[in-house]
DNA sequence: CCGAATCCAGCGCGATACTG
DNA sequence: CAGTATCGCGCTGGATTCGG
């Protein structure tokens, strides 16, 4: 997701607000796209499903290059929300291993399904587009 | 790569869950997530789930009162995705109509279950979080 | 090797005001 | 009613540096 922003005025907390008025019941989807929105947070899940990495080796796998930081701070959410169990060994030099909990691997699925539905639509998201683009502005073309 | 994880009690999550190993194949997971992972996107499909809707309408219904700004901006992507087909009546005063395309959806069923994730694992991830908060001794969370 | 801390650019989003 | 324009805030994430 990566919304940059969240609540800024006022209201304190959203709470577990929308209730379940519309049938097709968007509760609590903002809770997870707020947790897979970012931009890493899937990456690091699909890697760590194939089985446990340390910390360099996670890093080095992770497509696009995630900085060190960014894998720091992505790792330590989802070890927080209980998706991503953390263990240290108390070696020198310090060995850190992640995988997955169980609940980090019921989210493989969904990430599945959201693979499944991107690939499947991927050419007509692009030819409604690219449809789009030309209808509108791009007035590129000769007049 | 196998996937050598401890079987749990009741779940076991062997097997070709992802089918994504290679280095640079992000599953196509992104495409979607940066589609829905804006703030207002699902708000809009789950909305237009229930039929057709005028802008004003559209925008009365969606939770957490959203701007005029950020209506038309997601309004807007989600018709150049082709999730939403956007018609206009040349009346006085005008009139907008919006609703799902075939491929909006289908969006509708992604959309489910990530809400029934979010709503089954909601109490566990509270729990992580409020143990992983507990066991820092960070008062107001990470970060 | 692992990760925390600091500085900085980009942009998502909201508030407000204006047009047809 | 539907949509555009402008401005400012602060979160996200990248690069770099220091520490254990």
């Amino acid at each position: 997701m990566s919304v940059g922003h969240r609540a800024v005025t006022g209201s304190p907390v959203e709470g577990p607000v929308l209730s379940c008025e519309t049938p097709q019941d968007e509760c609590g989807v903002r809770d997870v796209l707020d947790r897979l929105g970012d931009k890493w947070s899937v990456y690091v899940v699909v890697e760590l499903a194939g089985g446990v990495l340390r910390f360099k080796e996670l890093q080095r796998r992770i497509h696009g290059g995630i900085s060190q930081r960014m894998l720091t701070l992505t790792v330590r959410r989802l070890e927080r929300d209980g998706l991503v169990r953390r263990t240290v060994h108390p070696t020198i030099p310090p060995q850190v291993e992640y995988e997955l909990t169980e609940m980090g691997h019921s989210l493989t699925h969904l990430i599945k399904s959201l693979a499944d539905w991107s690939i499947a639509h991927r050419p007509a998201i692009a030819a409604a587009r690219e449809a789009y683009d030309e209808a509108q502005g791009v007035p590129g073309g000769p007049r």
